[in-house]
DNA sequence: CGCAGAACTGGAACAGGTTCTCGTAAGCTC
DNA sequence: GAGCTTACGAGAACCTGTTCCAGTTCTGCG
């Protein structure tokens, strides 16, 4: 066997493959302590320790909790686009469908509360290192939402300009659910049903 | 008695009356603090020391870092307010004149960008014994909208209805715009924009 | 007065995120 | 293989939010 052609044909990664093999641990690890305990479970001498790291190597890869957590979310974020696109969203009408896909995008969220407030939580921390993958998350919310209209590659002029900012608005009336939820300040139920009014009402 | 005024200007005044120049003196230098450095700058040991307290005085009267922020911004919302209902917003529109308050509004919030983005962090901190705070915040917000709009107690019916609704989802997509904006997701300066076709949008 | 109890002070102690140091192992280049 | 560079491990150290404690002052009341 020549290893060494396997190595480069790859990358100039000989431990490139121990090293996904660790940042998939770390992220594993954290989403089983958010799962356990929420945020305050999520500590960083814990990640390290469970992951069978050192400390200094967790903040290698994340270089903050937010950043860990966050890192987490933009996982999951996209396995649930991914099981999105498989079964599209049912419904001929285009807001049935926006409201049907948002509808099982909380219901996914909301599995398990304390992860989702951990993420939500980091994700609007305001911490400024994160801004890419803030960014990132912020456009896969934007992608699900889009996708579920139908608003693809087709010519649509004028009307295309009112969808794609009532998609953005969607995204951050959907984010300011999940704050005022992580907040305290409105129950869970209450998620739901408002993103469904504000759907009709954007996109009528 | 002359006492031959001693060193020390707090004066034995009364019980209420001390206590609440003691609590506005916390609230004064963490605006002090604040401006100087941001959300860093605001240490609670700092704040205690500047405002002449003891730190567990401190936390008798703001539990949290985050509290005490939130009680900054509750304090110059409500001056916000005030200034707003003494000088009304231009226009004869409803929806223009929602667009000017919001206009004032943010030009307010970014004069001391740092102030801002720290009150901001802790508003949604998602520390769950800031609740009745930060519930109070979001009213305040919805009601500089909701009376540049005119919405009074005029009956409306169904159309009130819809335009609740609609100061509604605007109070979110301002805070989620904030939150984009203290992120680094987006710049200040396309903060209006998007408050005013979101304005447009809502409520043609 | 005199006292019980709440409020305040000064400061130590604790907790968890973050940084730093140092020694070691693993690659990469020559 | 020898040396240089980078990654990693182990753990101490640091910083700041938060809690706790012993002692003191203030306040209201009998």
């Amino acid at each position: 066997m020549d290893s060494t052609s396997e190595q480069v044909a790859t990358r100039p990664a000989g431990l490139t493959q121990s090293q996904n093999a660790r940042r998939a641990r770390m992220l594993e690890v954290t989403l089983e302590l958010a799962v356990e305990g929420g945020w305050d479970a999520v500590q960083m001498r814990e990640v390290a320790q469970r992951a069978d790291v050192a400390l200094g190597t967790l903040y290698r890869y994340f270089p903050s909790k937010e950043y860990l957590l966050v890192s987490v979310m933009i996982h999951d974020i996209e396995g649930l686009a991914d099981r999105l696109a498989v079964r599209p969203p049912e419904g001929v009408d285009p807001v049935e469908r926006v409201v049907d896909v948002l509808r099982r995008a909380n219901r996914a969220l909301q599995r398990d509360p304390q992860v989702t407030v951990a993420m939500i939580r980091a994700l609007v921390s305001g911490n400024q290192d994160i801004a890419p993958a803030v960014k990132r998350t912020r456009e896969l919310m934007r992608r699900i939402i889009s996708d579920a209209l139908g608003v693809d590659g087709t010519a649509e002029g004028e009307a295309g300009e009112r969808d794609l900012l009532a998609i953005d608005l969607l995204g951050d009336i959907w984010l300011a659910a999940l704050v005022s939820w992580i907040s305290g300040v409105e129950p869970d139920t209450s998620l739901v049903p408002k993103l469904e009014s504000a759907t009709r009402m954007l996109l009528a």
